[in-house]
DNA sequence: TTGCTCCTCACGTCACGTGAGGTGGC
DNA sequence: TTGCTCCTCACGTCACGTGAGGTGGC
């Protein structure tokens, strides 16, 4: 009924263009890839878009404005999914994309704010090197079973709180109280290697400049205390590190 | 003298491959970009790589995994930068782009997490479109001039300070306090705008569901408080909604 | 001589930007 | 008829992955 009091209104693609804020070239795209087609054409060919195709492209626009890829916007709009179920779904690797930025980020600012000064190439190389061996094996650790790694966060939460009081106290880190906290830290890393010492080599090198983010309760001031903790350790074990 | 007691250890392309982490094809692809030439040949066409190859491709694989473009790493290495500087200037865009990601990802949040249930698709998608218009406008802004902008957070931190007080004493928004206060926030609201009415149109839809990240100090209750507080302004004055 | 490694093209990815060369529509 | 808009190719981007078809080296 509405639709014949109201003349179906037809844009060109300028016009379109214009109205949306995107290029004429977008919208060849969209069509291209099958996400937007035009209503009609003129004899002459031009293409002639009309309301639903307007509509069609606000919804397009406005996902791709939070990130979705063009894929994904299909898949949306093909399976009839709510805008809500759309976005939340998306949420999942919006949130695995922040993580990975700012763990980056964090990673660059510690290197670069490292006390020691101007390192040398070579140890720097190597820490970075060291630091995405370990980002892979900490991945792979964590699709192979996740409740494990929950626990074990847990326990090196724990761990810090008493490692913190006993700095705090005024022990050294090689004492008694030190020793027996180092060797549950050596525990919960042998246990995070898997049996391979390139993995415990690296954490060494590492734990120091980027304290893996996920343990709260850790600042390199306190893994510095702990790795003094674990030297007096092997030390008096007069064992092989590690 | 020691290159003649150590004689040049060259490996073949799958040897290094293997001993690095990386494909075959990346180190042609290297090689085609002219960031790492192999030392030399064999008869047969086989690339041979020397030591001095391998430490370079230690340093091009830590740097991506800096997340570094294969030009940045071509233009550090080439312009002799230390790897502090080069990671200083890298730390920019990696602030940068932590601070997208995290800000896509709270949007993406609070969207889903709307508490007035599931949104009509509309209504959405229009919000959605407005956010992307402010983030134009502010960010055409930023670069317009800085030291403004720095002004006007501090004038939004002081608002939130004052208005948090008088939400907290319980006061009605649109009171004497409320509507003072309320007046401020336009005042701020039309500085931001530089005259632009859809500027403040998508501010007043925008900002209950997604308050401007950099405006530490609010969250969507005081928002909501504010936006109350504006209403009874513009009510008493008996002007139009802007 | 058999495998395994290595060689050189060359296309595909993602969402368009940027021309080139030619016509429609007011 | 003059501009402006529109049309259809088609290459380029980034860092490789993935073949195809053919040879080197132990």
């Amino acid at each position: 009924v509405e639709s014949l009091e109201r003349p179906r209104l037809r844009r060109r693609i300028g016009e379109l263009a214009r109205a949306t804020g995107v290029t004429v070239r977008t919208l060849h795209h969209y069509e291209q890839v099958g996400l937007l087609r035009p209503a009609g054409r003129t004899e002459g060919g031009h293409r002639l878009y009309d309301e639903t195709d307007v509509e069609r492209l606000y919804r397009i626009r406005a996902l791709r404005a939070l990130g979705l890829s063009l894929d994904d916007v299909r898949r949306s709009i093909d399976e009839g999914r709510t805008l809500t179920e759309t976005l939340r779904r998306h949420l999942v690797r919006a949130e695995d994309e922040a993580a990975r930025a700012t763990a980056l980020r964090d990673r660059l600012r510690r290197l670069c704010s490292a006390e020691d000064g101007p390192v040398e190439a070579e140890a720097l190389v190597a820490t970075i090197a060291a630091m995405s061996r370990l980002e892979r094996h900490a991945h792979a650790r964590r699709r192979a079973r996740t409740g494990q790694s929950e626990r074990a966060a847990r326990r090196w939460r724990e761990l810090a709180v008493e490692l913190r009081a006993c700095q705090e106290a005024g022990e050294a880190p090689g004492g008694a109280r030190g020793r027996a906290l180092a060797a549950r830290a050596q525990a919960l890393i042998h246990a995070f290697a898997e049996g391979q010492p390139t993995v415990v080599a690296d954490l060494a090198r590492v734990r120091a400049v980027d304290p893996p983010h996920d343990l709260a309760g850790w600042d390199p001031e306190l893994m510095r205390y702990l790795d003094r903790a674990l030297g007096a350790l092997t030390n008096e074990g007069g064992g092989q590190p590690c």
